[in-house]
DNA sequence: CAACTTATGAAATAAAATTTCATTGTTTCT
DNA sequence: AGAAACAATGAAATTTTATTTCATAAGTTG
């Protein structure tokens, strides 16, 4: 745990010197990991001792332990915040601020993710007859890029950006078939219908949305894939790169589950490729 | 910079005693935070001021702000390391796998773009007659992904992923057409081609692509995302993602180029969508 | 193989952190 | 109100840890 929000939290369990010290600490934490107990307890005009006993109530060993944990904290506190682009912004700064807050978005997204459903999901998959991607608008590419993945594998697997193929393609699903509708909102009418028409014909459906959406309600597996990002206001960017990552998840999740044997057949593949390639030189 | 890759760069720079510290370092980072100069001397078998000496090398001010640049190191995870997925990984484990290198080839490829040319492109788009995207495989997506962007921006935009529409729209470009190029190993023949009669043509080609491929060598403008992905080994995966996010880059510096106005343009775009969602509960 | 440079560790010193303990301030109970 | 009990605090002593000094050993060069 972050120990800047620790200390935060246990602000009022503190006596009164203590927390002249996490004061000193919150307002400059970046100096006090270059301070000695003397200068920081000089700083918060206290004690050192009573430094160290601030220390060891937020479970460290002492001081210096205490300045690796603070340490920690800045180190990766700072990188992945949500930052928004602004009018004035260079080109510099708004790429900065569009990778971080992809990578920010990816981390949320990582631990919205229930590891036993990608389990489930990777079982169901690999005893598929056949796997439909199903997605609209921006979340099309994410089903279009998982049917390239897939493909590779050697399953049946089709990938529809249409409502009416979707509709059909639903219809005629079946037992043992696996149908993944994608949707950051979950609330896109047409493809509530086509994953509750598919569940009607007894096709499992992977639903990869956000918690709690109309979307997720219809589905055998809600692989929840969510973002602070809001598609009714802004572009869709980093809702379908955590989509992508998903879908690498899972076609990972494939190829193990495979075995060894099966990762031969996929090298050949690549193979095959090779002579529509330039040489490389190094 | 990461003090852990920085060891490894400088270890032929060592002395023999100082390359042992650095070995053991290596070896077991975590432990070596928590130990005192004495121990850590010790582990390596050699005396207390060659451990300081090889903390001052590394340009510290001593072994205890060593540790604070260890810890910072540790805390920011291990991104370049050792991330690679294996046969025995859970669920979880693949999972985390996946989203900490993405995280980390999109760090990669933010440091290996440059603003100026961003900019450049994000002028030659905002003066384009007409903008073109070309990708195959897994860069197909990001090209699709690009055109439905591009197509909210009420901008004449195309994108093809074959072989032949991407030939005869390049030769049918003119002056004042932006072709933009997407192919992760720059070295796909067709795409190389495409791009060298698209420019023969008078269209301005923006590549974006590896630094120094033979496709990089065809472009007006090369954006250059590095990431450190072999597709001839493996499935792309981060390799796209970083395309996404670039693409995203230029979107977002295209609508900020284009100014106020423009953005409520978006707007009506988005309303339209509206009536094919359910309403939000919150 | 001398002259010189560099690397290394033992011991001395310095710095930093922790413990001990006496004092002060605060609460609780009569 | 005032004494007893308790918690908080810092001065000083102690211990731990890191750094410097310096003598010696191990290489290098001419």
């Amino acid at each position: 745990m972050n120990i800047l929000e620790k200390i935060t939290n246990e602000l009022d369990t503190l006596s009164k010197s203590e927390r002249k010290v996490a004061e000193v600490i919150l307002s400059s934490p970046s100096t006090v990991i270059h301070s000695s107990i003397a200068a920081l307890a000089k700083q918060a005009n206290i004690s050192e001792p009573t430094v160290n006993r601030f220390c060891r109530r937020l479970d460290t060993k002492g001081y210096p332990d205490f300045k690796l944990h603070l340490a920690q904290s800045l180190a990766n506190g700072t990188p992945y915040v949500n930052r928004h682009v602004d009018e004035n912004d260079t080109a510099e700064d708004y790429t900065d601020k569009i990778f971080e807050s992809t990578m920010a978005s990816l981390e949320l997204a990582r631990k919205s993710l229930d590891p036993s459903l990608i389990n489930r999901s990777v079982d169901v998959l690999t005893q598929a007859n056949k796997i439909s991607f199903f997605g609209l608008g921006a979340s099309a590419i994410v089903a279009h890029d998982a049917q390239n993945k897939f493909f590779r594998f050697n399953v049946p697997v089709v990938y529809f950006d249409d409502i009416l193929m979707q509709r059909m393609s639903a219809i005629n699903s079946q037992q043992g078939d696996v149908v993944i509708v994608i949707s950051h909102t979950g609330r896109t009418k047409s493809l509530v219908e086509v994953a509750s028409l598919a569940k009607e014909n007894d096709a499992t459906v992977i639903g990869i949305t956000t918690t709690d959406t109309p979307l997720a309600k219809e589905c055998s597996i809600v692989l929840s894939v969510d973002v602070a990002e809001d598609t009714d206001l802004y572009m869709p960017m980093s809702s379908r790169i955590a989509q992508l990552a998903l879908i690498d998840v899972l076609a990972t999740g494939f190829t193990l589950r495979r075995g060894s044997k099966f990762r031969d057949n996929l090298k050949k593949v690549k193979d095959s490729l090779r002579s529509s390639r330039f040489e490389r030189k190094d």
